[in-house]
RNA sequence: GCCCGGGUGGCGGAAUUGGUAGACGCAGCAGACUCAAAAUCUGCCAUUCGCAAGGAUGUGCUGGUUCGAUUCCAGUCCCGGGCACCA
């Protein structure tokens, strides 16, 4: 009996389908363990085989978690909203929902072949009206929410409401708007002013800002959406605009983002890449008071005085001009009349000027003198005052104070419009650039003279606090999230507008379901589709709906929840069975979501914490970033403006144009001709020259050379013609083989390349399992035999390998230790069902079908009911518990050359801590004793004492 | 420029975290079985000197600590990723 893998596999996946084998229950009396991955866009491309690379490591995962006893729960759905099926249906009038169906029904039928143990049952996927009415229904919280500093979480709505009644907003903390309102004169503003308050704390809320808006996608993007000015999709040119847009106040989680990141397991580098957008900074705010004398300056502007915000305050001496940002609001007003010409023509400068230009022409400087002067609080300096593009008026308070010789950026300025420079820092500045250091000793600077910088940055902030001429202040880089898409394919927003307010909609109303449309055209100035139905659009009260809708992150902000309670119709989950569950333990997925998803999810789940709707308030424990599978990419060199080919050997005698081929015409290097000339027409008459020197035209057949092709490695997709369809592998190998090359490739993080060529050595190594139970002539040869204490010592030391490599992610070692296991097995020719029976067990997460079926096969003669791949057989219950006996070590020794002497160097295993071996005087007598004891346990070697055996 | 990773055979990668570097697999070479092929099995496989036994060198490079370093420390070079007029 062979190994039939095809016959085995369809028959367990076809049996664990009709038995439910893994539909998962909330069953709190077991303890849970929930294991995620990111779920997919399903794309109409199809999936290549660095696709499941992360979707198997959670299945063995999940699988191994189920032996040791766990409820895991571990779902899979479809983050089905997206710009990609609009742009289709734009394209081709399909709608997004018809082509989606189809891509989710592709993308299933490729999944099953590979033995995933998802519970299809809890799938979710984010473009169902009864997925996204809960999406709608945490936006109706989120807007109906506020952000209460001085209890550090988000409140009802209404609690502010009551505050503002009651006493009006000057007794909050933290309040939005500067100046603040009383009781009286909350109650003298009309509705209009009223929502207009409320709306500037709401979580979210609707505002006029500059979007970044992409014309050729006519939407608008957010900033993680747009990479050095284009856009990320397309790299269309993105630009600024100004439109009614929905944010959310993630600025307001900033800090507990920042925190929160201590309690998760994230890979170093990613919780870097979140802090960094972030991008928490500590220093002041300090105002500087305008000349008064200026000509032309009217009293009040000279009163308001320019705020600055700073990280290094103990520079202030050392300012020598001030910059302000051109779009800053104080540049009309400060300009004095002999300067209005120049600032006008400056201002229109920068206008002309794309985000592109102005981000990829950063060298370039650019200013223009406002002709005002403001007062260095401390010394009473005249400084000048500046505008120029490379200050931001989205950052800080729009303006800074220039510190030329300690900023590099401060320098160049200086120098280029030959404004003086100022040196505080002694024999640290060399006059040709800016030194940044924090480690000088202070010079020319009035009461902060002699202190070390990192002393003067306190001491200035509190004088500056004690004069109130400013104040500690801490600075994040991240900007509120834009929650508009002016799009189709989304979810749409449960608001309606009414005389410039806006109305949720009551719960009961929810979904609001997306019509359906016959165009994807872009609606009027900007608006999204959904201005075109106008019927839809406009209601009979007067009152107009919100026609933009959600971005792509919305329903991924979220979803894990809902696999908990997946068909609960009257709420998004239900509080208890959110308790069971808790955080996510183990969350597989790409690097790429770092900064989108990641940091939009973990927001909403504080939101729903603050509000007590779930009880954590970190969505993911710990999170695992799969590597890219990477294609091995083949070309050939066509002479430049000819239908002929170079050898890659020779390509450097000829002007030549590399062109990316089809992996699948070549094997190895060697190009496969006549398929290349079938490939597509042009190459039908395609000539080669080939490594050998000889040509090879169509028609003539006899010669002996090849033509060998280019190799580079790079990231696997379908235009570069290098992409493995995985269908084609199962069928080939069988899902077992595939699920345990993937893993035996290389560490799960790393990025390495895919190797077809290098299958065998997995399948050859499960043939080998299989002829441990049957033999080719023979047929069974599994017999009862009591296992021998060497068969017994390579199954342990299996188990315990399997189990730490498993524990660690290390799937590629674990994979290597079956093999090594097998191997030993053959050479001690061990049938023996004491032995194999807890090495399939073992092997079931990795390869369910062949071990599910081996099991069968031996369980038919000697037991029953049991089912290991559903769970049902608990790791510790089926094997005999792992024995140190098994696995001892002896005293290692070899010789070592010291000094000349040759000695023998012996390292002993010794079950002692680490205190009583550094107790323990080693004298010949010790050293006999535990050779001849052969103590073993962990090899500890302590320094400065090793065992020296003369020879 | 700043911040993270990482440099080990022809290739993917191991090494119990300071103890015989190169497990496992691919590729390659030689052989067995076979009329032949497939499948399977055996041996070799870092570099170098040597017929061999054996020797020398070897984990990007240069030093240091140590009886002993792929592992720890300092410096340096290269590769990958992220951020970038953020005051």
């Amino acid at each position: 009996m062979e190994y039939n893998f095809r016959d085995i596999e369809k028959k367990w996946q076809q049996q664990w389908k009709e038995s439910n084998a893994y539909s998962v229950s909330n069953d709190v009396s077991k303890p849970k363990f929930y294991v995620l991955d990111m779920f997919p866009y399903p794309s109409g491309t199809g999936l290549h085989v660095g696709h499941p690379l992360g979707y198997i490591a959670s299945d063995i995962y999940s699988r191994y978690k189920r032996l040791k006893g766990f409820n895991v729960l571990h779902p899979m759905g479809y983050d089905s909203f997206g710009l990609p099926a609009e742009q289709y249906a734009l394209e081709t009038g399909q709608h997004p929902s018809v082509t989606t169906e189809q891509n989710i029904t592709t993308f299933r039928t490729q999944l099953d072949k590979i033995g995933f143990s998802f519970d299809w049952s809890r799938e979710v996927r984010t473009s169902d009206p009864q997925f996204y009415k809960w999406t709608q229904w945490i936006f109706l919280q989120l807007y109906n929410s506020w952000y209460d500093r001085s209890a550090n979480k988000a409140r009802p709505i209404n609690e502010l409401l009551t505050i503002f009644e009651k006493e009006g907003s000057l007794t909050l903390e933290g309040r939005l708007s500067e100046a603040g309102f009383g009781k009286e004169e909350w109650d003298a503003y009309d509705e209009k002013q009223r929502h207009d308050v409320l709306m500037n704390y709401r979580l979210a809320y609707s505002s006029f800002g500059e979007v970044n808006w992409c014309e050729n996608l006519g939407t608008v993007l957010a900033n993680d959406e747009v990479i050095n000015g284009v856009s990320e999709r397309g790299g269309h040119p993105v630009v600024k605009k100004k439109m009614r847009q929905w944010y959310l106040r993630i600025t307001e989680y900033a800090d507990r983002l920042l925190q929160g990141l201590e309690q998760v397991e994230f890979t170093e580098s990613l919780k870097e890449q979140q802090r960094n957008w972030i991008g928490k900074s500590q220093g002041a705010e300090i105002n500087f008071k305008v000349k008064a004398s200026g000509p032309g300056l009217a009293e009040e502007k000279v009163e308001k005085g320019i705020k600055v915000y700073t990280t290094r305050p103990d520079t202030i001496f050392g300012v020598d001009f001030m910059v302000l940002a051109p779009e800053h609001e104080l540049v009309v007003s400060l300009t004095t009349p002999d300067r209005q010409d120049a600032v006008n023509e400056y201002l229109g400068y920068v206008k002309s000027r794309s985000d592109r230009e102005r981000m990829s022409e950063v060298k370039q400087i650019t200013g223009c003198s406002t002709g005002a002067f403001a007062i260095n609080p401390f010394d009473g300096r005249e400084i000048p005052v500046w505008i120029a593009e490379y200050v931001l008026a989205g950052y800080g308070t729009g303006a800074i104070m220039a510190v030329p010789c300690s900023d590099q950026r401060d320098y160049d300025f200086a120098v280029h419009f030959e404004i003086p420079i100022t040196n505080i820092i002694g024999s640290h500045f060399n006059g040709n650039e800016a030194n940044p250091t924090k480690d000088a000793v202070l010079e020319n600077s009035g009461f902060l003279n002699g202190m070390a910088m990192k002393e003067a940055i306190t001491a200035a902030i509190d004088k500056l606090e004690e004069l109130e001429i400013g104040r500690r202040q801490v600075n994040y880089r991240m900007r509120d999230a834009g929650f508009s898409r002016q799009r189709y394919w989304g979810e749409p927003f449960p608001i309606i507008w009414k005389e410039g307010m806006s109305h949720p909609l009551p719960e009961k109303d929810l979904p609001l379901e997306l019509p359906h449309v016959e165009k994807y055209e872009p609606g009027p100035e900007g608006e999204g589709p959904l201005a075109n139905i106008t019927e839809w659009a406009n209601l009979p009260g007067g009152g107009k709906r919100e026609t933009s809708t959600m971005p792509g992150y919305a329903g991924s902000s979220w979803y894990f929840l809902r696999y908990m309670d997946p068909h609960n119709h009257s709420e998004f989950c239900n509080r208890k069975v959110s308790d069971y569950w808790g955080q996510v333990d183990l969350y597989i997925g790409g690097t790429e979501h770092a900064v989108g998803h990641l940091l939009y999810s973990r927001m909403w789940t504080k939101v729903l914490y603050d509000l007590a709707y779930i009880g954590h308030d970190e969505p993911y424990k710990k999170l695992v970033n799969q590597g890219m599978i990477q294609g091995s990419s083949r070309f050939v060199y066509r002479i430049k403006g000819t239908n002929q080919f170079v050898s890659a050997g020779l390509k450097h005698s000829y002007d030549t144009n590399p062109l990316h081929i089809d992996v699948n015409m070549v094997d190895g290097f060697e190009l496969d001709i006549e398929a290349f000339r079938r490939w597509k027409p042009e190459f039908e008459n395609a000539r080669f020259i080939l490594e050998n020197g000889e040509e090879h035209s169509p028609g003539i057949t006899g010669e002996k050379g090849v033509y060998i092709c280019g190799a580079e490695i790079e990231k696997m997709s379908k235009s570069k013609f290098n992409a493995v369809n995985p269908d084609q592998i199962v069928e080939d190998y069988g899902a077992d083989t595939f699920r345990m090359y993937e893993m035996f490739l290389g560490p799960i993080e790393q990025s390495k390349p895919w190797d077809t060529k290098g299958i065998e050595g997995v399948h050859r190594f499960l043939r080998k399992l299989w002829r441990l139970f049957y033999d080719d002539l023979k047929g069974k040869v599994w017999n009862t035999d009591k296992a021998t204490e060497a068969e017994l010592k390579v199954l342990h030391r299996t188990i315990k390998k399997i189990e730490d490599d498993t524990e660690k992610f290390s799937f590629n070692t674990a994979v290597s230790a079956f093999m090594v296991c097998v191997n030993e097995l053959v050479e001690l020719k061990c049938h023996k069902e004491e032995i194999l029976m807890p090495l399939l067990i073992l092997m079931a997460p990795y390869a369910p079908h062949i071990s599910e079926e081996l099991l069968y096969q031996v369980r038919s003669v000697t037991r029953s009911g049991e089912n290991v791949v559903q769970g049902s057989v608990i790791l510790e219950a089926a094997y005999p518990v792992f024995e140190e006996k098994f696995v001892q070590e002896t005293a290692k020794e070899y010789p070592v050359s010291v000094n000349g002497k040759v000695r023998t160097n012996i390292t002993i295993s010794l079950s002692a801590t680490q205190e009583e071996v550094e107790q323990i005087v080693l004298d010949n007598d010790t050293v006999q004793k535990w050779l001849g004891e052969k103590l073993h346990k962990k090899i500890i070697y302590v320094k400065g004492k090793m065992v020296n055996v003369v020879l």
